[in-house]
DNA sequence: CCTATCTTGACAACGTCATTGTCAGGGTTC
DNA sequence: GAACCCTGACAATGACGTTGTCAAGATAGG
């Protein structure tokens, strides 16, 4: 599994339906509507109007998650912080993961995010 | 020494108890406490112990100030926010307040640099 | 000495937010 | 036709930010 190294398995391809991106992110749709609301995420749409998030969308949408749940920050604040690394480039939080995983083990392994590891939400 | 031209002005010099600080931050005594606690300025104290707020300390609560008032960042998105400052090292703070100004003019000159600019808010 | 201000710790009120949940009326997919 | 999606609304729950106060004690300055 996740074995995704196909070309035309690019990470942003709109795959999942809302409730399967739900699922995937432990949270409900309710709240996914929500983060598309307040800006936070952007999923593609069929021509029918159906969200379809990529594995991109999702990353993204697990560091909302982590950032929310795990450092108790509200949106507001995920919006300043998505904000700050798209203006300063790219990947700024993945220094907060460093610290983040708690434990000085300078382990040069992965961050280890909610799941598969973040990738800078660049959208 | 390298230090400033005066070392009478140094802007790290404490030099403001907590009711005039708060004052200068339009703010509650009470409320520049739990900023304490919550490790997000860190006045420095005399020998018997009363907290002496520096020109820093005041500019970096008011990074708070504007934060939380104006962004809607909670504390938590703060201590965030300069968690990755301390760690990119300087003001990527200042970054937002290009965009900040945009929009409403809600422009603060007061935190911002109408001095020497964010100067990284340090400790 | 006296008075104002500082200290910590507790408790509370007020408004806001994050998240989940549901219900409705209607479209889409298979 | 059943299961899913759409938008919009309303609400409950728990937590947070800020201000405010009360207490009991230490400190500063005239």
């Amino acid at each position: 599994m996740s074995a995704a190294r196909r070309p035309d398995r690019d990470a942003t391809r709109p795959v999942y339906v809302i409730s399967v991106a739900a699922t995937l992110v432990s949270a409900h749709p309710r709240t996914l509507r929500i983060y598309e609301d307040e800006g936070l995420v952007s999923p593609a749409r069929t021509p029918t109007n159906i969200r379809l998030y990529s594995e991109e969308d999702i990353r993204r949408i697990l560091w909302i998650r982590h950032l929310t749940r795990d450092r108790g920050v509200n949106l507001a604040g995920v919006r300043v912080l998505f904000e700050l690394e798209e203006r300063l480039g790219k990947r700024i939080l993945e220094v907060l993961y460093v610290e983040g995983t708690r434990g000085r083990d300078d382990g040069p392994r992965e961050p280890a995010g909610p799941e598969d590891g973040p990738a800078s939400p660049g959208r």
